[in-house]
DNA sequence: CTTGTTTTCAAACAACTGTTTAATACAGTT
DNA sequence: AACTGTATTAAACAGTTGTTTGAAAACAAG
């Protein structure tokens, strides 16, 4: 009875990794069975079959992603300046950006590439609440609140910047490494970078609306 | 002769859409010579294995969006803020940013994503000229050359943004048309952002080192 | 025509796929 | 002890995969 929860679980666990590595189709039972030391029946025995348990391990591992990186908290006297560099930096590292990713993250990714009935849910519950964040920390730095498409337009740049080192992270390596920059990208450099370079866009935007004196230039 | 370069370009052509569509590993050889309609061997034939068909199909279907999307002819006199729009949307264009995508783009996407053998050749022919032309108008916009490693930031900080529309294309689509904002987010109004956004973070480098040979905007 | 080469084709191959089966092992209950 | 429902196992199943084969067909040149 225990037991039965004991190879469940087993099957589970080895799922996860084997499946975002090699993606569904590539992912072959005999594989996950073998990882998981259970006999190759177990899984049609415990899920039904391949697909169901595909499914499963998805679930599996947004849960265990949401457990894993919490939201840090601020108080009112935090600069949205930090703030942003905070965001950035959590983004990043959920992404696992420029560093071998969690099996978790390539899951979800899949999911995001190629979404379906289940990536909807994702976006209520996850990334709308996370870019809506996003957006008002713009508004504090910009000391204004641009049209909704602006804001959005704004919140992608930034986002942008840091996904792209984890959607074309091993194009990025290659180039990378070819020129020996190794030591450059990693998380905190990275944040550095894209937090300046963000200020700087953002800056310059609010230069021209004037925040503090209005009507000038 | 004649006779057999049409049938490997059926099967080169008929290959292209299918890889894209299903990846390396799920399509079929029988699919693809299906498609094409010829016979089962073929790929054998002609291009060895299924294998070297599809580094074939990968490095054609980049050749085919390179000279569908074609980069316009700069002179001495074009200032590199013009060339950074053209090359922003060049790249969004290729992309095919917000639209439906090409099967080529899906294609390269994959590689980009999953590297394969494919991915090393793209890499040298394509990908690092691109980032290395990019570089080098930042450069002109700066007045300066950075060090190799900034370079190569701020050029990913810019190719980020303009890849995350193709990558992140569905859950952006979603959170974009939840707030009805469609007729924001075609490649024009995105180059006009995503430029603007760069040369303010660019102008902002700029000032700090002193570059006194231009104004700025 | 004959000859030699290239191209096409149906069939077969060996390996691998997800799934099923039927026998067995193992607890807990009566 | 026998019974019962669950858990595990090796083996087999039926289907698909990429690749090979050997002969037929098409073709070119002498």
């Amino acid at each position: 009875m225990s037991n039965a929860d004991s190879t469940k679980q087993k099957i589970l666990l080895a799922a996860g990794p084997i499946f975002a590595k090699r993606g569904f189709q590539s992912a072959t039972v005999r594989e996950i069975c073998d990882a998981a030391n259970v006999n190759l029946a177990s899984i049609n025995y415990y899920f039904g079959d391949k697909q169901k348990l595909y499914i499963d391990a998805v679930v599996h591992a947004r849960q265990m992603r949401a457990k894993q990186v919490p939201f840090p908290k601020w108080n009112e006297m935090t600069e949205p300046e930090a703030k942003l560099r905070d965001f950035v930096a959590i983004l990043l590292n959920r992404l696992g950006a420029m560093k071998s990713e969690p099996w978790q993250v390539r899951l979800l990714i899949r999911e995001v590439l190629q979404p379906t009935e289940a990536c909807r849910k994702l976006v209520e519950e996850y990334f709308r609440p996370f870019l809506e964040m996003l957006m008002s920390i713009i508004d504090e730095i910009l000391c204004t609140r641009l049209p909704e498409h602006q804001r959005l337009q704004l919140a992608f740049s930034i986002v942008g910047q840091c996904m792209y080192y984890r959607f074309a992270r091993d194009v990025a390596t290659m180039v990378i490494e070819e020129k020996g920059f190794d030591d450059d990208f990693d998380i905190e450099q990275l944040t550095h970078h894209i937090t300046e370079f963000s200020l700087g866009a953002l800056y310059r935007i609010r230069e021209r609306s004037d925040c503090e004196e209005r009507g000038q230039k």
